[in-house]
DNA sequence: GAAATTAGGTTTATAATATAAACTAATTTA
DNA sequence: TAAATTAGTTTATATTATAAACCTAATTTC
């Protein structure tokens, strides 16, 4: 009835982000700071633990001279989505 | 896109009570204790979040000479599940 | 009939979390 | 060349979720 809700994902700001990056091949920083309307101090954070748990790749590079951070869903992080999205049907149906 | 989640009902927890209590005329304590798994103290606390917002209203009686907690959702709390439910559809759909 | 246990909670302490403010470093622009 | 902008990161703070500890009354056990 009512599975955990991963604590990862159960958080408006780091859903955002993976509803966004599951729909396309790759984000950059800014596209995702605009999206989510989120501070880029809360936004880099939320990416680190995004990325710590393996939900998402981040590449670092320049884009001309300026730091270009590119953010991609996994498949873990696919299917940590998928579940997440699963079990809170268990709540809301 | 991204609309707010109204915190107090993004909350695991919260979020079982509020799903059992739609489906029902009145709840007892025991019965969400049961169901949802949680403490009795983490459960209390909830309660009181959730009543101090208007979403449950929450009796104390007594059953023969024991304590007795009964909890229903408001007509403020469905509209506030059904809110968050379709907000929460802009993340996951 | 005293002591231990159970029932039904509430209060309090703690650890985790979300968030924005403050900061850094490089780059334009005036 | 000073000021402002871009693209972030680090740090501090306030909130939150959670369980542990506690309470009171009732019941069972010895």
């Amino acid at each position: 009835m009512f599975k955990d809700l991963d604590p990862l994902l159960h958080s408006q700001l780091r859903l955002a982000i993976m509803s966004l990056l599951i729909g396309v091949d790759s984000a950059e920083f800014v596209f995702l700071k605009e999206k989510t309307g989120a501070t880029a101090g809360n936004l880099s954070v939320q990416l680190d633990k995004l990325s710590g748990a393996g939900y998402i790749s981040v590449t670092k590079s320049f884009k001309g001279k300026r730091p270009l951070t590119t953010c991609s869903i996994t498949k873990v992080g696919i299917k940590a989505f998928e579940d997440y999205v699963n079990s809170l049907k268990g709540y809301i149906e």
